[in-house]
DNA sequence: TTGACGTTGATACTCGGTCTCATTTGGCGG
DNA sequence: CCGCCAAATGAGACCGAGTATCAACGTCAA
């Protein structure tokens, strides 16, 4: 909620982008700090139309091509939904890790790898499959979204 | 390989239809068998081509609409490659597992949930989510696959 | 200044999938 | 066997996400 914390992300995202040597344009700036607002997950049209909504004005080609080398850059993650329908989250690009994502109010939270490389590795032996990748996605009501429901619903007659 | 193999499956898929109250039409019937003859992942698209190569006649919406009540059914299961495209697989609808699956060649295997159940119980706790479903994809190079580049290049200079 | 190269936006296009709607078919009671 | 109705089907329109094309533009260094 406070602005600063997304001020900070933003500057996050354009320093990847320069690190990696691409200009830190206007337009990649305007994705970034659109993509810094966001407390959840996202899509490509939820970006446009919150550009929109600024009176900023960016193609629509641009904003797929800044989420494309973002998701180069590891800054942000393409997510499949339990719909089946897409989503992008931003993201620690320092490190390996899943999502764990809120059914109701779209939050994702970074969770560390931990012991799942271990079991992936043995399912990988067991089988005999040399393993190159894997992904873990999470699905759930978080703490928030849990705490609505229950004032809503208290006690829960179920 | 054995025809017999697929078949059975192929019976499988019809009963699951059946057990379920759907019609075991000719048209589902198909793709039930087209399904069964995959080695491993495959698309709508493909069980389409195939179709038009056996010189049977199937609607394109047809084969969309058998896929979907075969998923709801959980015989077949619909995975994202590492690529971000789609593929369905089949699958087996009576207990949780996830799917590994071969990058190269596109077998797929079930794997047990196995001690993944503790971890995103854990992961749940720990963040405070009340966890509803997780998604758990592999990817590698099968057995089969590692044989044949053995061969091809023996050794490993890397 | 000039040229190379990266970036942009408009637009056309692709691809997987869904919707609509008129027609056909399967299953069933009479 | 007949007739009925719900389920299933196919053709084709439609859709949304993403990609490709291409001409115009910005940046930067020589
Ligand atoms: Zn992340
Ligand atoms: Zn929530
Ligand atoms: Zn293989
Ligand atoms: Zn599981």
């Amino acid at each position: 909620m406070r602005p600063s914390i997304n001020v900070n992300q933003t500057e996050r995202i354009v320093r990847a982008l320069e690190r990696a040597g691409y200009q830190a344009t206007p337009n990649r700036r305007l994705v970034a700090r659109l993509v810094a607002a966001t407390g959840g997950h996202f899509t490509a049209a939820d970006l446009l139309e919150r550009g929109r909504r600024e009176r900023v004005k960016i193609g629509r080609a641009t904003v797929f091509r800044a989420l494309e080398v973002l998701t180069a850059l590891r800054v942000v993650e393409r997510l499949e939904l339990p719909s089946g329908s897409h989503a992008y989250v931003v993201c620690d690009p320092d490190e390996h890790h899943h999502h764990l994502v809120c059914s109701n109010c779209g939050r994702s939270e970074d969770v560390a790898d931990g012991e799942l490389a271990r079991l992936v590795d043995e399912v990988g032996r067991r089988h005999g499959y040399r393993i190159e990748t894997h992904r873990l996605e999470l699905f759930g009501i978080c703490p928030l979204c849990a705490a609505a429901t229950e004032v809503t619903d208290p006690g829960g007659r179920a």
